[in-house]
DNA sequence: GTCGGAATTA
DNA sequence: TAATTCCGAC
């Protein structure tokens, strides 16, 4: 930003916050952590306007929608952001195109019939920030409960489809909302949506083992958001069984150095007390009211991610953006749970601020 | 208002 | 690569 342009009125970004119930983490609005680009990126921007009350008048997030928002003075906004990008041409025609690249990406869509309002894709930005947890392997109550599973980055599904991720966290009941059809997946045109830091370069899915204990996230952990989630899910009162059989056995780690301590986050049997955060384990434990219920819904569905080679997987070893998924999620699997064997050698242990 | 193609830019 | 710019279509 050294443009000359005056970037005053870009949001400041301090702390993690909550906005009208959205909670993301502190790498979530900071500048610096937008990926794969030296400069910020619109969606980031947006984020930032998102998390200012003073900018509340202009964008907003859209009440009773988690991840919605409205902006509410495009030109405004569109102001704002030719004003950090030293754009001063800029105009919400020319912002809204920009936004509407990211359909493709799946960063963001559109709320159809309601004008000027988009809604975030959380877990593509979850992906993007941490790459790494696109390796197929089945999700843990660990880590979606908040048990210590801060090594093991595997979170998010590759390939899930981010807008059945977020029927299923944000659905107001479980069950109410039916996923609907996985709309993108079928419509993938020209596959532009691989711009996001994917894995391709994992060689196999790292099931968890061992090997995905490696690097040292004391140094290269984003920072880490230390906002403590206002609902505080349940354990299911069979994890353990439930980690059972594809999860080993869970060591037992150190803190951060400084990082807060919500020992009595998720409290249960045979569940080590909850030593630190993972900024993206806040994110989703964060979610808000009836998060627990909703994330134990997913936890409680592993055989959905039940790892097993992807027809859906290109000749390159990773399936487009949209086209992944629907296979892996429509009832459960049995037998081929380790396609690959979970050896050190078949993963790749990448930290959300490795160099590329 | 919204969409997306195409060319261009940094 | 992530926009920016322009523009025609709906």
């Amino acid at each position: 930003m050294h443009c000359g342009c005056v970037a005053e009125d870009a949001p400041a970004v301090l702390g993690s916050s909550w906005i009208s119930g959205m909670a993301f983490p502190d790498w979530a609005y900071k500048a610096e952590s937008s990926p794969g680009s030296r400069q910020i990126q619109l969606w980031h921007f947006i984020l930032e306007l998102l998390q200012k009350e003073e900018f509340h008048h202009v964008i907003a997030w859209q009440q009773g929608e988690y991840g919605e928002f409205v902006i509410k003075d495009p030109d405004e906004v569109a102001r704002l952001w030719g004003r950090r990008k030293c754009k001063p041409q800029m105009n919400y025609d020319k912002l809204s195109r920009a936004l509407r690249y990211y359909y493709n990406k799946r960063i963001l869509h559109k709320t159809k019939g309601k004008r000027f309002t988009y809604k975030f894709n959380f877990s593509k930005l979850i992906v993007i920030h941490h790459p790494l947890w696109e390796v197929r392997a089945p999700p843990s109550p660990h880590l979606l409960l908040g048990a210590p599973a801060l090594f093991r980055p595997a979170l998010v599904p590759m390939g899930m489809p981010s807008e059945l991720l977020h029927s299923m966290l944000f659905a107001r009941h479980v069950g109410q909302e039916t996923p609907r059809g996985l709309p993108e997946a079928t419509e993938d045109k020209k596959g532009s949506g691989g711009s996001a830091p994917r894995l391709g370069s994992l060689l196999a899915p790292c099931q968890l083992g061992p090997c995905c204990l490696l690097g040292s996230p004391q140094d290269e952990l984003p920072g880490l958001a230390a906002f403590t989630p206002p609902l505080l899910p349940p354990l299911p009162s069979d994890w353990t069984r439930l980690s059972g059989p594809f999860l080993p056995p869970v060591p037992l780690e150190q803190p951060f150095p400084g990082a807060p301590k919500p020992d009595s986050l998720f409290p249960g049997p045979g569940c080590p007390p909850v030593t630190h955060h993972f900024s993206g384990l806040t994110l989703l434990a964060g979610l808000g009211p009836g998060a627990g219920e909703r994330l134990r819904f997913l936890s409680l569905r592993p055989q959905w991610l039940g790892v097993k080679p992807d027809p859906l997987m290109g000749a390159k070893g990773r399936p487009s953006p949209r086209d992944g998924f629907s296979s892996d999620i429509h009832g459960p699997k049995t037998g081929d749970k380790y396609p690959v064997s979970p050896h050190l050698e078949n993963c790749r242990a990448v930290w959300p601020l490795d160099p590329p």
